[in-house]
DNA sequence: CTCGACTCCTGTTAGC
DNA sequence: TGCTAACAGGAGTCGA
């Protein structure tokens, strides 16, 4: 599903609409449009402009306009970038097989011909006009172990959860989060604030190497842990049994012997 | 402010 | 074969 890793290569794909003549929006799904949002705000903020950056903001992509407008793309648990026709992305974890125009949520279209679109069956994502990048915490992609420990390994709740939560660090999913605690033999449901700082250092390094395998090898479901995530399965590093539970309201597996 | 529970969305799959 | 129910998780809301 698009979690950090995925937005990012979104966020390369979507370079190839810069600097091109923006000439209409297409939004035929209102539900897609989020806060104060409407087609025709967003036709009005950009249709005649270029786009001149595209960031990406924990699982948050942000089009800025030659005029100051930023534009965010969300993709929710089973959404697509299409730029051109061309997909920014071969296989997402949760969704579907088929690639059906009938999901296109939304699309900006260039002078040029080209666009870039969105297409997302489950209608998860959104699109939302001056999205508050305030609101997100540290991008997963450069947090520091200072804003870690700061913001983390903090109160009592399960550490998972925190991970989860985007206000405190940006980018990190279901399946990062699993797969981080994992290699790190970290129990996703222990308390934030219990840990030691030598398994907070342990665990930055972790996120590190899962973020640049998983950027490598195309996604967040190309995990070590990914194949053993489903019901009686064992851990593949141990072959001790993995516990399925929910954690932070998610599904969570986790090693019975080596996470604690 | 914190935090868990709930809700939304719909394609896929398991089970009868 | 056809149906129903469960399932998936990112994000927003609400109440304690």
């Amino acid at each position: 599903m698009p979690e950090g890793v995925e937005i990012e290569i979104y966020r390369q794909a979507a370079e190839a609409a810069l600097f091109r003549h923006i000439s209409a929006v297409e939004a035929p799904d209102s539900w897609f449009l989020k806060g104060q949002t409407t087609g025709e705000a967003v036709a009005a903020a950009i249709v005649g402009q270029q786009f001149v950056a595209a960031r990406r903001l924990g699982k948050l992509l942000i089009l800025d306009s030659s005029d100051g407008d930023r534009l965010g793309l969300r993709f929710g648990m089973t959404g697509r970038l299409i730029v051109d026709e061309q997909a920014a992305i071969g296989y997402l974890e949760y969704s579907s097989a088929r690639n059906d125009p009938k999901w296109d949520r939304f699309a900006v279209r260039f002078a040029d011909g080209g666009d870039l679109r969105i297409r997302d069956p489950r209608r998860l994502g959104g699109v939302i006009l001056e999205p508050d990048e305030a609101a997100l915490g540290a991008d997963v992609f450069s947090v520091t172990l200072g804003q870690l420990v700061d913001r983390v390994f903090v109160g009592e709740v399960a550490v998972k959860a925190r991970l989860l939560d985007q206000a405190r660090v940006a980018g990190i999913g279901n399946l990062i989060a699993d797969e981080v605690l994992w290699r790190a033999g970290m129990d996703p449901a222990r308390s934030a604030g219990s840990f030691e700082p030598k398994d907070q250092r342990r665990f930055l390094k972790h996120l590190r190497a899962v973020l640049a395998d998983f950027l490598r090898d195309g996604g967040s479901h190309t995990g070590r842990l990914q194949p053993a995530r489903i019901r009686g399965a064992r851990c593949p590093k141990d072959g001790a049994p993995l516990l399925r539970r929910q954690v932070g309201g998610r599904t969570t597996f986790s090693c019975s012997q080596h996470q604690r």
